[in-house]
DNA sequence: CGCCGTGTTGAAATACATCAACAGGAGTGG
DNA sequence: CCACTCCTGTTGATGTATTTCAACACGGCG
């Protein structure tokens, strides 16, 4: 097993939650093997597909979205290097949204026969799986009360730190700020708010001396003041890595 | 076996979803034994709470809620009989929100060691829990994007439809309406509005003939207009029980 | 060169929040 | 029995956050 296996952003990911053994390690590295590249703004999973298969993303940023009958869009969550795509509509017979990538993306399709012969075969990378699942409906449901409770100005501020904190966790971001593919038009998809609002709240934040959202690029101008502004607590994601 | 038991809500709706074997039955009917109530008000399960419990909910309606640092609640969803109290955080060591009975409630508390044991002897009901438990997740998405992206009036039309077909499929509630507990504060709270605004919706909604909120009890006066009006769509809940 | 996606700004419209007040019923203690 | 409070529902007037509509600037890319 090269080192860079130990390097993934998956095996980082469930590390700082869990220990995993040799063989699990091994079972991940396995997965590198199959690992190829989806190209940007091609749907890799749809609403109402049936039995769609079970993505682990390496490199690159999706989102999960759905869209309405008027046309818009809500996006649900970002995925970004160690999330799974497509891992909660896999126990639903079919998916109930949709999954495009961002950038290109490198990922790699996973088969699980059944869950129960999982459980069987690799208990803790099971148990890891069912964990993030569990982060997973964690994310939305803060990303829930984000939009249900908050205005647009401490939503943006939340929303972006929760990005930097999960992308500590992977090894793609610091406490200075993060490269961020997002255009304003993706980022009010998901804020719920149009993207001219997102421009001038993002101009706002940043005049305040808050954070930077420019060029393909986020930084904390003034992390302490951005975390007491959007009132944010890292609990849900079950580390505090953005404190430390 | 009593026959009543083959007729509880959790039965009830597992039953709509794949076949359970007399054994699953014995194990669901083994769970009626151990039910007790709670009373309205009390916290069953709170955010932070280490190693909490698991209930299957029987009789009554529970909140599970997040409280903001200004004091403002975001409620997450509504528990109705064959609910789950708590399953989606405890595969997390710690609660992520808190759960309230609405009104007194009859549930019962489930002892799961472990969730591979639990796949060993039971596997039927193991993934039947895991289908609520993605079912839990799919409601709680489509919360989402109806407080990001549908105004008030549909949003609180597609909120009382969704609540009408989960009834449904527990036996409780019928094409006309449903008897409904919440007050229009709790309504105002799921759906991320001020009681105030909520007030003035449901009288507009009332006046349009569409639906009547009112005495504990929810009417539709127009299903197939407040279905158009809402965008609603039972796709993420697996069953048009509401089209049928 | 023209076009399209993205970012940016302004003015007007509106959906929703906020503040304030009152009415009725249910409980509670006198 | 009354007086009292609390909770819920209801309505009005006013304020404001956000949307809508419109326009333009810029770079990349055909």
């Amino acid at each position: 097993m090269a080192p860079s296996d130990h390097d993934c952003p998956l095996s980082r990911k469930l590390r700082t939650h869990m220990p995993l053994a040799r063989a699990d390690l091994a079972i991940l590295a396995d997965l590198h093997a199959r690992r190829r590249t989806y190209p940007a703004g091609a749907d890799m999973i749809f609403e109402g597909q049936a039995a769609h298969p079970l993505y682990i993303l390496y490199e690159g940023w999706a989102s999960s979205y759905k869209l309405l009958a008027d046309g818009t869009r809500q996006i649900l969550d970002f995925q970004i290097p160690g999330d799974s795509l497509g891992l909660n509509s896999m126990l639903f017979q079919t998916a109930d949204h949709n999954i495009e990538p961002i950038t290109d993306i490198v990922a790699s399709e996973i088969i699980i026969g059944d869950v129960a012969g999982f459980y069987a075969s690799s208990p803790t990378l099971a148990t890891a799986l069912l964990w993030a699942a569990a982060r997973d409906q964690a994310m939305v449901v803060e990303h829930l009360i984000n939009v249900g409770r908050r205005d647009a100005q401490r939503r943006t501020a939340h929303f972006l730190l929760e990005l930097g904190a999960r992308l500590i966790l992977v090894g793609r971001g610091t406490r200075q700020g993060y490269d961020c593919p997002l255009s304003q038009y993706l980022l009010a998809d998901a804020l719920g708010l149009t993207a001219e609002h997102t421009n001038r709240v993002l101009r706002q934040l940043r005049q305040d001396g808050l954070v930077t959202f420019r060029d393909g690029r986020v930084v904390f101008d003034d992390l302490e003041g951005l975390i007491k502004l959007a009132d944010f607590d890292m609990g849900y994601l079950d580390h505090g890595v953005l404190l430390r």
